[in-house]
RNA sequence: CGGGGCGUAGUAUACCGGUAGUACGUCUGGUUUGGGACCAGAUAGACCGAGUUCGAUUCUCGGCGCCCCGACCA
């Protein structure tokens, strides 16, 4: 992508009306602009960052088995009601609307109840399961107060996996895989470190949910982490009837701030039960089928890792989410020869497949350096009237200002994605 | 929803009961060119409505919007 071509602009200073670092700094880098308090839209390198992040989801979901599908953002009042949540007093985040043609219609706010409906058409027998079926999708909720940036909106996009077994026990052994895929994906976005599977409230349908919590100042929630068995728990559940059952010292434990970035739970049987979704096993009986819903905000989740893995100049986008692998820097490019060598360079990289940025605008070198540290590509290549005469470029790593002088032959091949791979 | 704060060019801000200034941006011209450069010129603004007043961007009331703390987050 030639910089000039792109449509947004950095900013030197923060919008008045933010407080948050990531909305702070992913506004003044254009890569998301507010519509409204709790409403975002994501602007083309931001859209990039957001794509990468649900590709590295449904890499972990496809591997667990589980279907893509798209539900719909409009539903239907009737299966709500069958379950009792259509009514305010139940849930009170409820967008609701009155269709012309007479009747009520609601924006999702979450899927269990159409999920379930539609897998009765499908689900009749105990060889008809396990199943897992999952969705990226919008979801509408009306929130009191909608804050800190993207973390908290009222219109996100949601990735909800719900699995339907057989029984408790064969829910339990995918419920433990896919918590295991979802430390892999926040290690994969470079959140492992801060990161803890944490005991929350089960609400009405076990006596836990697991909740994955990322440490963070810009946190909203209090978890109690013990070290040494990589755990945590979040204080809603901090008793001592639960620390003694969990086997966990209070006085190893460490208070931290975080961030709720992806929340597993068990549904038992209450949808499944409400809305008729059962399977005749093998002795022939009707048997309603095991949930178990796993959400994860791909916004949220690109807001935390700005809020954990920024510095004082901008962004660091880790390489499994940046929206470009490269950003390549064009100095003197006014020199028409210098030009058009700079652009050799960009077009050697991208017939690669590596993924450029590729600064041609004809300005200074400061600000280029800025705009690049703001934007945070995980590498920065320097190419100038020295560069080529040295035949050397520069090439930084943006998480932690290495630099590593190379000429063209290995430039390429450093960032070439080996094909084995 | 309780409490608090705020609303001025594209952005960030200032002053003022007598019609608004600065910086950045943008545009023109020139000098510059490896860490947001400089000179000259230009562009562009008081959230909406009502009231008080000779006069309101300023004061009062209402509305709308935004932020923060708390509550809430199935």
């Amino acid at each position: 992508m030639r910089q000039s071509t792109l449509f947004t602009k950095t900013r030197k200073e923060a919008p008045s009306d933010e407080v948050s670092k990531n909305a702070q700094l992913l506004i003044r880098a254009g890569y998301i602009h507010k519509e409204m308090a709790g409403a975002y839209v994501y602007l083309p390198l931001g859209l990039r960052v957001f794509n990468n992040i649900i590709e590295v989801i449904r890499r972990e979901m496809n591997a667990l088995g589980g279907q893509e599908v798209v539900m719909t953002a409009l539903q239907d009042p009737e299966v709500w009601k069958v379950s009792g949540r259509w009514n305010d007093d139940i849930v009170d985040i409820w967008f609701k609307s009155q269709l012309k043609a007479g009747g009520e219609i609601g924006f999702g706010n979450t899927h269990e109840e159409p999920l379930t409906k539609l897998m009765t058409q499908y689900i009749a027998s105990y060889k008809d399961l396990p199943k897992y079926v999952y969705q990226f999708q919008t979801k509408f909720r009306n929130e009191i107060r909608a804050k800190s940036g993207i973390m908290r909106t009222r219109e996100f996009v949601m990735k909800d996996l719900y699995s339907f077994s057989r029984n408790e026990e064969e829910f339990r052994e995918f419920y433990e895989r896919c918590a295991d895929a979802y430390l892999n994906i926040f290690k994969t976005v470079g959140l492992g470190e801060v990161t803890y599977r944490t005991f929350a409230s089960g609400g009405s349908f076990s006596k836990f949910s697991d909740e994955f919590q990322t440490v963070s100042d810009a946190g909203e929630d209090i978890i109690y982490i013990d070290e040494e068995k990589g755990i945590a728990l979040n204080e809603e559940v901090k008793t001592p009837e639960v620390l003694h059952d969990l086997k966990i010292d209070e006085g190893k434990l460490v208070t931290k701030k975080s961030i709720e970035v992806g929340n597993i739970f068990p549904l038992g049987t209450k949808y499944s039960a409400a809305l008729g979704l059962t399977y005749k096993n093998e002795s022939g009986e009707d048997v309603p089928a095991v949930m178990g819903s796993y959400g994860i905000g791909p916004g949220r989740l690109m807001g935390t890792i700005v809020e954990v893995l920024s510095d004082e100049k901008g962004i660091v986008w880790p390489e499994s989410v940046a929206p470009y692998q490269v950003h390549l820097i064009g100095l003197n490019v006014d020199d028409p020869e210098i030009r058009e060598w700079t652009d050799g360079i960009y077009e050697s990289l991208t017939a690669r497949g590596v993924t450029v940025l590729y600064d041609d605008r004809d300005l200074r070198a400061g600000e280029k350096f800025a705009d690049a540290d703001l934007l945070g590509m995980p590498y920065r290549v320097v190419a100038s009237k020295r560069a080529k005469e040295e035949g050397l470029f520069e090439v930084v790593q943006r998480k932690n200002g290495e630099v590593e002088k190379m000429d063209e032959g290995k430039l390429l091949g450093f960032f070439t994605p080996d094909p084995e791979d």
